[in-house]
DNA sequence: TGTACATCAGTGAACGCGCGTTCACTGATGTAC
DNA sequence: TGTACATCAGTGAACGCGCGTTCACTGATGTAC
């Protein structure tokens, strides 16, 4: 009842983030606005003041969770990390560590919302893939270091190879989280087969490549 | 009003394979029993003679739905298709086909509730991480023909195949379903990608061997 | 084999409840003078 | 700078609606004799 311009625009965010962490957790039809209002701290009546309709959250979700996802992206790599991991080891062993399968109320956007979007408002889905592309993107740049400096006509198959690592880890993700709750050691085989066949294997490809002795920094 | 036990019987199946289409096109909380009981040609009331709970339903759906993709799974290699197919990238060409991407309330059980499983009730995620580990087994003797004759302790490399390979396949068939309404294109590249990674690199693995040609016939 | 009756799948109305949305009201903010 | 007032974020009650579930009732099925 009476609230500064800024603290509206505070409230606002309040209300986004904790809808973000709700619809991923229990899916966007498992959440009544009278209980999201409450946990962002209000009463359920305001929230039209911000949101024309439930629908118009759901597009303001996708499109921040997405660029909050983008931004976790980046931040992993300047993480401090061991010195001999490449930012592709470094970004394997953060998606598919146990702590971002535990984190769904804040992990990557994209495993977060992916079953879910195609039931979503059309604004909603074409955020979702503005977002999806801008991931493949930012891996097409990342796999790079996994072979010498490419060509420019070996740019697509990069990016062949940034989507193709996206599928595998966030299949890997989804599954290892599906039967967390029932089978744990199942879990987290399924994250260490993923970390292993991605980071693992290119790391054989690279010490396997003919007349290249393994370096032990690489390890 | 007054049916035989055979019909009752068959009335359940409707129920239940009406449920197992609309769970998976809408989700679990998107569909209520009255449409559902209508699609399945009953009227509500009847529901609670079947089930004790909506939450008995999605047991049984997971618990059906599942054993229906392990069904299919062996479908599909008895289906007709090139005789110089492996089974392997039969599965593969299947699984990532347009068709399968489409076709939502029938295709694989674990992509259609892989994101769900965890908000569901106990029974439900226990069946369906027996049907999970049952998708594994399968794959992992599957897998089995993308090299020699394993010796028996490499059973236990060949079910991280198994793994990983689910992981891929599933990871590429829910990205591109996510995407296909906002972005067709993008959605078959990545259907695309995923059978040229899965099929394509491990056909260029067996050509690429030391000392082996391509058969013909491989291709 | 024929008759009487218990069973129980299916009907359709009703239950309380929480949903998304609307609305009259409040009162501090922030603008106009 | 001080005063008067329009704005609008937030409140809390209310709306119609569909939800999951219950229930009295129906009548063909299938059993007991």
């Amino acid at each position: 009842m009476g609230v500064s311009k800024q603290q509206a625009e505070e409230n606002h965010r309040a209300m986004v983030d904790a809808a973000t962490k709700l619809f991923r957790e229990r899916g966007v039809d498992g959440v009544g606005l009278a209980e999201l209002m409450k946990h962002a701290g209000f009463t359920q009546g305001g929230f039209y003041n911000h949101f024309k309709s439930k629908d118009a959250l759901v597009t303001k979700v996708i499109e921040t969770a997405m660029a909050e996802t983008a931004e976790e992206f980046r931040e992993v790599l300047s993480r401090p990390a061991p010195v001999d991991t490449t930012c592709f080891e470094r970004q394997v062993d953060y998606y598919l560590s146990e702590g971002h399968r535990d984190d769904i109320e804040c992990g990557c956007a994209v495993a977060g919302f992916v079953c879910e979007v195609a039931r979503l408002g059309e604004e909603a889905q074409s955020r979702f893939t503005t977002g999806l592309n801008a991931a493949f993107s930012f891996l097409t740049e990342l796999v790079a270091v996994r072979a010498p400096p490419a060509k420019p006509e070996k740019r697509r198959r990069r990016r062949e190879q940034a989507i193709s690592l996206y599928c595998q880890m966030m299949g890997a993700l989804l599954l290892s989280r599906s039967v967390r709750i029932a089978d744990g050691a199942l879990s987290n085989e399924i994250l260490a087969v993923g970390r292993n066949a991605l980071v693992g294997s290119s790391k054989q490809k690279l010490s396997r490549r003919p007349g290249m002795k393994r370096k032990p920094k690489r390890r």
